[in-house]
DNA sequence: CAAACGATCGGCT
DNA sequence: GCCGATCGTTTGC
């Protein structure tokens, strides 16, 4: 059920990325699970990626984590507001990670809609609509980084519970024009919504 | 030490 | 569709 190191411990990042689409991420936080179908991803991938944060595998403070082995979290503050949930991937002193963009909420939506809306009324669509918005939702925080998520008992953990991916769109991924030609790299991956894909009739 | 810069979101036009 | 919020990290003087 909970993946294994294995799933984390591959070199292509950009499979690592298209895998996770379908697998559930899930938090134990203040007493409470939530859990979400991960729909949307992108890939970052040192060092030659101008888009990632150890671009040529510069080390410093901050990105420590990214050149940890596969399974480990990596959470920053964007903007100053908005906390930004990736998955370490690869083997150590490879500094790659998988930027979760999207879920669709499945467990603790009522935890969710107060940490995201604070009781006042918002459509559910927005609840993990982006990858700042999931975070919130989740419970999701900076102080969480470094964690490892393959421990028993972990905050933060992603399991395999069979449901699909169904088509999967790639495209180039979002906020990232100062990255020159890396920015127009199809690292994005989202599941294709148009298509049938757990439950539908 | 100062300043610029975001892997975004929500409110307003 | 545009724009301001907000602050840790990074870089430059």
């Amino acid at each position: 059920m909970k993946l294994p190191p294995e799933f984390f411990l591959r070199s292509d990042v950009l499979t690592v990325a298209r895998e996770l689409l379908g697998k559930v991420l899930i938090t134990h936080i203040d007493g409470v699970i939530t859990a979400g179908r991960i729909i949307e991803t992108e890939a970052y991938l040192a060092p030659d990626d101008r888009a990632c944060h150890a671009f040529g595998n510069r080390r410093t403070n901050r990105t420590e984590v990214m050149f940890w082995q596969g399974g480990h979290a990596y959470v920053y503050l964007c903007y100053g507001i908005h906390h930004l949930f990736n998955v370490v991937t690869g083997f150590e002193n490879e500094a790659h990670a998988v930027l979760i963009r999207a879920l669709e909420p499945l467990e603790g939506v009522e935890m969710m809609r107060e940490r995201r809306f604070k009781g006042k009324k918002r459509s559910d669509a927005l609840l993990a609509n982006g990858p700042g918005a999931l975070s919130q939702a989740m419970g999701l925080h900076t102080r969480l980084t470094g964690t490892n998520m393959l421990l028993p008992h972990s905050p933060v953990w992603i399991e395999d519970r069979g449901l699909s991916a169904g088509e999967i769109i790639a495209g180039p991924r979002i906020g990232v024009d100062y990255a020159g030609e890396c920015a127009l790299w199809p690292w994005r991956f989202l599941v294709d919504s148009q298509q049938s894909t757990v439950d539908s009739p």
